[in-house]
DNA sequence: AAAATTCTTGTCAACTTGTTCAATTGCCGC
DNA sequence: GCGGCAATTGAACAAGTTGACAAGAATTTT
């Protein structure tokens, strides 16, 4: 967090050319500009350049502060990422105290996904949903390992919440739905306007409340009824269904 | 003389596939050197002249054939999308005729999931299945259009289907049901290892067969189960949509 | 007050970018 | 044969890209 002595909030807009030195505050700027640009054009149809000029800042402060472009692409997931972690792992700590089963599943569901929808439909930083949505389609993700770095421990807990609360289930099943989840949210967050097109305007990420009621109960039916192959939940010979193709 | 006049017509054939003057051929090579390209850097992150060098063809010829990069672009979309398109209009005429519901349902689900897994697992049309997955999280995709002009008739269809598969569901959960479908699948074809990295290998979007199993019976009970919470999901206006800043 | 440090800035050069151009090649019907 | 035509080529273009530098301003330390 910035720490000037002075209120940033007064500032924020007044000094802009005269005389406002201020490391941190320059380096909020940046980031934040470079939050926009990045979801709107993904990490290569940005320029360092368009960044600069969106956060009023010479060209070469973004090499200065962060070290390149990638430099700072990495600083927006430090800034963001422990916000969701930390409202993931709070909402599963609530998930272990129910009993009940079902609402416990749905507890977890819902852990998993309110922290990416809220921030989707807060305006400040809908932008970073749309980049966490983008990383994950691209293979250079894993060459910058961002997703690995903020992501996967919490993934660890979640699942292993899931399979506590699940117990009869495979770890496959377990992986498997832990996947569907994010693939849904991922899904919803990165959407560019199909959802409410094809739904005729009936359904829009944007809202919040229904989004997630929508999606909350689609998942927790998924994980509560899902069975893999016939009865159990052992490794039959699957796939006994007509066969198309 | 026959047989001259067939030998002619072999080599005819012959000299005009093997030699470098072959429309077809040379866009066909463009077309693929393009797909694998794009699949592994995404739109902006590959330039013209790597798929020239790749497909071993002079730069201009990229822009004579397709009129630009994103001719070029389109041009995958109109070889690739038919072909998917037309199995799962097939899929759906099957399950159409299904009577029994549940049956029916994953019918539905396996005629959106199916033909896209298989095309992943394919080693030839890999790319096109990462193409696919950056090509719905990138906003620009609206610009171009081509999810819309391509995928939204077959959409159309497939919540139809669901519709009538499901009559006391609402427009809004159908939507979202088929969000969903659309999401895990996504999310599925666009993976880079991670879901195998969290399984510790137990779980591979590579086997198609097992993937499948998973996430149809997944969806499926989603779809059927599925109830948005009390019935009363309608929340009307909960966010003002309004001003940026 | 002076010096040292941190932060900011304009400018620069080497390099890519997508696209266009004029010239060339091979194939066809005349 | 010989133009007409589609396909191909290498070169050139203008615009934009990144990262770097040294010099200037602000802030902190001496």
């Amino acid at each position: 967090m910035a720490r000037t002595r002075k209120n940033e909030q007064d500032q924020k807009v007044i000094a802009v050319e005269a005389s406002q030195r201020n490391a941190a505050m320059t380096r909020s700027r940046i980031i934040h500009a470079a939050e926009a640009e990045f979801a709107d054009h993904g990490f290569d149809g940005v320029s360092v350049r368009r960044i600069a000029q969106r956060a009023d800042v010479p060209v070469a402060l973004i090499n200065y502060h962060f070290g390149g472009k990638e430099g700072l692409y990495r600083a927006i997931f430090e800034m963001r990422a422990p916000m969701i972690v930390d409202q993931r792992i709070a909402g599963l700590r609530f998930a272990e105290m129910e009993p009940d089963q079902e609402r416990k599943v749905e507890m977890i569901v819902k852990a998993v996904l309110v922290p990416n929808l809220h921030m989707r439909s807060t305006e400040k930083s809908s932008s970073y949903a749309r980049i966490l949505a983008r990383e994950v389609s691209d293979p250079k993700s894993h060459q910058r390992g961002v997703i690995q770095e903020f992501f996967d421990p919490i993934a660890y807990k979640v699942m292993e919440a899931l399979q506590k609360a699940l117990p009869d289930r495979s770890v496959e099943e377990i992986n498997w739905g832990y996947q569907a989840i994010l693939g849904v949210m991922v899904y919803t967050m990165a959407d560019t306007g199909r959802i409410s097109r094809l739904s005729d305007g009936r359904c829009d990420p944007e809202d919040e409340m229904a989004t997630a009621t929508y999606l909350v109960a689609l998942m927790k039916a998924a994980l509560l009824h899902a069975r893999a192959a016939g009865g159990g939940a052992g490794q039959r010979h699957k796939h006994s269904t007509g066969g198309e193709r």
